[in-house]
DNA sequence: CTTATACCCGACCAAAATACTAGGGTTTAT
DNA sequence: ATAAACCCTAGTATTTTGGTCGGGTATAAG
């Protein structure tokens, strides 16, 4: 039940966009390199959150990344979601899959566990904004002065 | 994010015990036509659940398997945990890791997000007993005697 | 006391998913 | 022009998953 890498760095990208990026765009080596991803992989996730309408592009010369709303806009589950598919512990779950996969019956008694398990996975990276993560880096910077990233 | 078949084949594993187990042991076999499992798979997933004191076996002719204890005392946590470890979201918050992983600082921005998406589902898991399965069962039989599995 | 049943255990293997790399475009500021 | 930087597709090594296989050992029944 891990999230894979394209979760994991996509949110380390999103909010390197929300801490360090402002009007101008943020070329994609600056992101990669202070997060220590591969410039190549990440722009294949990139281009997955750009098909998704979380970040603007700028090409040319002095272009890059932008985030397409203001963080406080931008939910952890959007982004998550965006680069895993659906969060659901099991495929019958999933968002428009409707019972596919139980062949033997329309319903059964596990997947009343799975759709709980999935809500409640839901219902928490929702309602995370990358705002909210810009706060807690705030707080964590002022009590005593170390970068954490 | 997906639970893995041993996550699901040993719930499908445990209610089966918890619905068709008595006083005698279920032999391995029964378990695993009815459900649709192999044997050999199977029987390398209850080991696991052996070792970890949900069922009891008894070898032997006429041997098989037991709930360790009553259902209401078996949770579906307690059941995904032994077979798929902790269902932390990324390895640093898994349980007896303390940090693993996070080589750059003893803390980060995002650590929080997994935490409360690890607290979440646990306690979502944790919640739900055998005892709750059944019940679930019973009330679907009820409704319009099909039998749902 | 033999035999069949059924648990126990470790090694192995194929398919799928993951986590990338490679390389060739296209756009655009300077 | 040219170099910076986005765009796109295909391939590939590694890891995980989802098993199989074959040989044990314990024990109830006849």
């Amino acid at each position: 039940m891990r999230l894979s890498t394209r979760g994991r760095y996509g949110i380390k990208a999103m909010f390197d966009l929300a801490l360090h990026g402002g009007d101008t765009p943020l070329p994609l080596k600056a992101i990669a390199e202070r997060q220590e991803i591969s410039e190549a992989y990440l722009e294949q996730l990139i281009a997955s959150l750009r098909k998704a309408g979380l970040v603007k592009s700028v090409r040319g010369a002095q272009g890059g990344y932008l985030l397409a709303c203001p963080p406080s806009e931008i939910t952890v589950g959007s982004i998550i979601r965006t680069l895993e598919g659906s969060l659901a512990p099991v495929e019958c779950v999933a968002e428009g899959e409707e019972f596919a996969g139980c062949e033997k019956s329309n319903f059964c008694v596990t997947r009343g566990i799975w759709e709980k398990i999935k809500d409640s996975i839901d219902s928490v990276i929702d309602s995370i904004t990358l705002q909210d993560m810009l706060d807690d880096y705030e707080k964590l910077n002022m009590q005593d002065n170390m970068y954490y990233i």
